[in-house]
DNA sequence: ACTACAGAGTAAAACGCTTTACAATTCTAG
DNA sequence: CTAGAATTGTAAAGCGTTTTACTCTGTAGT
């Protein structure tokens, strides 16, 4: 029995594309008079069975037909998004905060070069307890992700600890958790910065520090800040050294503290430069010039560095490149350039220098 | 002839998913023995003819599956993303802007709320001469475009002037081209500097301006400044006027000229608070104190504005809710919530208001 | 002459969903 | 009773790719 043709389907849900369409992978096959796989394989380049011809002529059509391959498309096949996530915690106005700004800077242009796309995302209460960072890579809306401000308190990172779900902390790592990890050198900033304040002749030298009991970074800063101290013969002890939050304010509330603990003091290091900035307040409530009477050193660079009354002297932490390699890393991982063994862990340090500027000067006499 | 029944396809690519793959639409159909169709229909909820039992049924085996919908594979049929571009100018880690930092808290917010992802793009040079922009949305990468730092000089904004391709512009306007935006209600804000220095018995006033020449909302700032004091009867003259760029440095020098011209000024109004911060530069390097000698008014209420010294009187911006308002507003055209006749434009305005601080006096005697 | 094989290309399945047009069943009204 | 309407559901097309497993030439080796 002769089954009849069957009708045209005329269940398009859309009227008949009247406008133009955009171009789809079919229009280019027809075009260049070849067959779809074609065509996809020549925009992917990696098959070498397509002839040079035939390149040339899929190409053509491509140009001819304006055509641009659908993300959206492309990712359901392979399961690729071809985007990262950059994960921050909910802080007042993350993202209003230079140092995640210079962060994401970094993150986006490796991004960008490898053609992938940033998803911003905020590890809210409600994000975390229903487990939107597992969803996200889940349900393919990025390949990966890149988690900004971890602390300890962030406890749901567990999830990715003993299992290859692509996430990665950049500038942070973690004590009681095994992940991936792009941070700077903080032990080497905290050589640097009792290496040169010995040489410059100090040796009353007080000490703020971050948070250390949470963030591990603030932790090693101070351990190597101290520890090169000692190895220099300059006496220490844990009343130099007063933890702040790394904001102004608490900055300038442990140079109260430490002024007050020894008023002979002449070098302060602060863990970051707004903390340095509330050291300056703090010495002029004093009636001390910063720089000249005690020495202060930051450390970060931040961009206001400079414009401060002394300039900061500072450790330069580049934060940009801590991005950009995160980025460059987990992309790899993503396209499978780098393979491992499940367990294994990306751990790389960024370079950290120093910054000479005004607020350090060689100790009287 | 009996068609025997075609093999069973053994052309999987993958091995059969052995580890629990996620699961699916499919899968969830299954389980609560209906169709496709129907666990879709209760998926996106709008749909009225599922029956209350049979929703229970599919609710139930979505949360025992743990099924979460595809983000790629939803986006195919409708060609939608769920997802909002953030575009901003390719200065100098721009991220780290505050500014641009509280409105894209803002579009994060009111996205997160409507289920919408964001995006960042940096409109670099490259990005401009492809056409990206054009790009992701034609690819569906994304729904609708934000962008933020829109001036006079981005001329390729034109692709979007006559057409109904959806960006809008974000605290900006333009003149020359009608494109949707939300702005703060920078004419109020001239108005109100303007009242309330008069109110305060000055007369004698300088204006640190924005860049009049490519960015509308400054020279509305400014004429609408300029316009309130006359109306009060208080001379004005173009003199009194200097246009800064808006970072601190540049308030600083405008400053520097404006006292200049006339060392008798008691007041200065300076476009945003960066400036006014300059502001306070230029007046401590000439021996005056600022709020004290002469008053300085500031716009924005940026982060720093509580914490100089003196504390900044300023108008208060609220970028977040601009950002946020955006947002919404694309997504209800993106919905199709909102209907316009082709060529109608959104054109929202949102509130300032005074904060009054320490950095305003009352002119004496 | 006959297998082997490389080279160039293709058909078709699969990815996971949305939505339209239709089907089956029950209800309502005449 | 029966035609029509309402209710509840379903089949299947379609979205635009990637990729696997083939096919079809022609050439080389034996």
């Amino acid at each position: 029995m002769a089954s009849p043709a069957p009708p045209p389907s005329d269940r398009r849900r859309k009227s008949p594309p009247m406008g133009k369409r955009r171009a789809n992978i079919r229009d280019v096959a027809r075009e260049s008079g070849v067959s779809l796989t074609t065509v996809s394989l020549v925009i992917n380049g990696n098959d070498q069975r397509i002839s040079e011809p035939t390149r040339q002529r899929v190409r053509a059509a491509i140009e001819k037909l304006h055509y641009t391959p659908s993300r959206l498309a492309r990712g359901l096949p392979n399961r690729r998004a071809n985007t990262l996530a950059v994960l921050v915690p909910a802080l007042q106005h993350a993202f209003a905060d230079a140092y995640f700004g210079e962060i994401i800077s970094g993150i986006y242009e490796s991004a960008a070069d490898r053609g992938y796309r940033i998803l911003l995302e905020v590890a809210r209460r409600d994000y975390i307890r229903r487990k939107e960072y597992l969803t996200i890579v889940e349900e393919n809306a990025v390949d990966a992700i890149l988690f900004v401000g971890a602390t300890a308190e962030h406890e749901w990172l567990e999830d990715f600890a003993e299992s290859d779900r692509p996430l990665i902390l950049v500038n942070n790592r973690l004590e009681k958790l095994d992940l991936h990890h792009v941070v700077c050198d903080y032990s080497g900033a905290g050589q640097l910065a009792a290496s040169y304040l010995i040489e410059l002749g100090h040796h009353r030298i007080g000490h703020v520090s971050g948070p250390r009991d949470v963030v591990l970074t603030s932790a090693e800063l101070t351990a190597a800040f101290v520890e090169t101290l000692k190895e220099h013969g300059v006496a220490t002890s844990s009343s130099m050294i007063v933890d702040g939050q790394l904001q102004a304010e608490t900055g300038k509330l442990a140079a109260d503290e430490l002024l007050e603990r020894d008023p002979k003091l002449t070098a302060i290091f602060a863990a970051n430069d707004k903390m340095a900035l509330g050291v300056y307040q703090s010495l002029r409530e004093r009636g001390l010039k910063p720089g000249v009477d005690v020495s202060v050193l930051g450390c970060d660079d931040i961009a206001t560095a400079p414009l401060a009354d002394p300039p900061l002297t500072t450790i330069r932490m580049n934060f940009f490149d801590v991005g950009a390699v995160a980025a460059r890393q987990m992309i790899d991982i993503v396209e499978k350039k780098l393979e491992f063994a499940s367990g294994q862990r990306i751990s790389e340090v960024v370079d950290v220098s120093l910054v000479p500027r005004e607020s350090c000067r060689p100790v009287e006499g």
